[in-house]
DNA sequence: ACATGTATGTCGTGG
DNA sequence: CCACGACGTACATGT
């Protein structure tokens, strides 16, 4: 990893085009072979960046054909950085004034271990089906269809299949998609009439209004009590 | 911006939790109050991170309570860095040997200058409202209704009023979208029936198919063309 | 390569 | 504060 701090000016031409003006800030080059160009706010994001695969070749100020438009401030130019994407996109930095310069070598990271996403909510509703109701079974995880996976595919109590729309943050995405597979569903005649569930750990006042408008079932999951509940039968064996 | 370069290991707890082993890393913590800690690859996203507003206390290791879960392997902490966001979220960096811990006041940036977002790609389409048809002209932008706002709404050489939803690129979300604001519009007496159209630089195949088959209108607009009908137009007064 | 779905998405805007 | 939509969304995954 490569941390400059140097006045800068950049322009990047891509999806759209960007301009940013010489002022001091913050350029990362990671081994990966990105470039973020970060100021002192945006929280973690950079104003300007260039995603890998990508190309970075330095040219001296000399060698650069400067014109009016790459100088926009009294200053002096000692670097052009210029940054090819894959896609055509370019990201020029244009150097002033260097502070720092510092490279590191930071290896490969140990790595990060993330738990509560929604592939955990939908393994812990997999293995504790009567979450949904006594007597319901879960027939597959993941249950393809043309346009895509569904979250689970149940059966409840009476033996009729029911997709289940597994989200953290229930909003009207999900119940539109759920809705988009439960159309596809219901032409199968090997499935049969299909119902739908809607299940999240917050469910949006909106989304359950066009879930139930839709003959959505909705149901609140308590992401603590499931996981306590699996701890509490993993104990049991 | 402080930017330090030090082993650390890391604890989030927010809407998941997750987990950084000891490792050498860049810590960048903005003016904003933001914290970011950044491995040596995945582009421009760190690892975890903290968004304003948070507070972030230091504490010296043995005013800290140390036991089994704040060192993983072995390595003297020599500062634990407590973030808290506003939801109670909370990032714990335990930082080993610092490499570097330099701070430097940015001010605040100029500002970033873009051009070639949706929101232009609307107004070239205000200004020309031919480019829909003949004889078609724009009501308003940015038309609000109880679910959200539509991006224009026009008339066509009929008369007739027509819903256009503006998309850069135009996938199967901009479509139902559109739809959602037709089924509500057309139960609007006011406005009688009301047509849909898709407009966008590039209609992805299903999208069309779904539109087409929902009587939603496509078109594909060229925004280079665009802007330079605006640009002639402009050198016309 | 394309389509689909997730994300600690983040960020602005309007009610 | 909430809801909704845009974003250079980025990113992983399955066809």
């Amino acid at each position: 990893m490569r941390v400059v701090i140097a006045e800068c000016q950049v322009d990047y031409g891509g999806r759209l085009t960007a301009h940013l003006p010489m002022a001091r800030r913050l350029i990362m080059v990671k081994a990966d072979g990105s470039v973020s160009v970060h100021a002192d706010d945006r929280a973690y994001k950079p104003l300007n960046w260039m995603s890998p695969p990508c190309t970075l070749t330095v040219l001296a100020a000399d060698e650069a054909s400067l014109d009016a438009t790459t100088v926009d401030v009294d200053g002096r130019i000692t670097q052009i950085w210029m940054v090819r994407g894959r896609n055509g996109d370019t990201l020029q930095i244009s150097l002033g004034a260097i502070e720092i310069d510092h490279t590191v070598d930071l290896g490969a990271d140990p790595g990060l271990q993330k738990d509560g996403v929604e592939a955990h909510l939908q393994a812990l509703l997999a293995e504790n089906p009567a979450t949904f109701g006594d007597g319901w079974s879960v027939v597959q995880r993941e249950y393809m269809t043309a346009i895509g996976p569904v979250d689970l595919l149940c059966r409840d109590e009476l033996g009729g299949y029911v997709a289940v729309e597994v989200k953290r943050r229930g909003e009207i995405d999900g119940v539109e998609q759920l809705t988009r597979y439960l159309e596809l569903m219901n032409r199968d005649p090997l499935l049969g009439s299909v119902r739908g569930v809607f299940a999240a750990q917050l469910i949006k006042p909106q989304a359950r209004t066009l879930a139930t408008d839709r003959g959505i079932g909705c149901l609140v999951v308590d992401y603590d009590a499931l996981r306590g509940l699996d701890n509490a039968e993993d104990r049991l064996f």
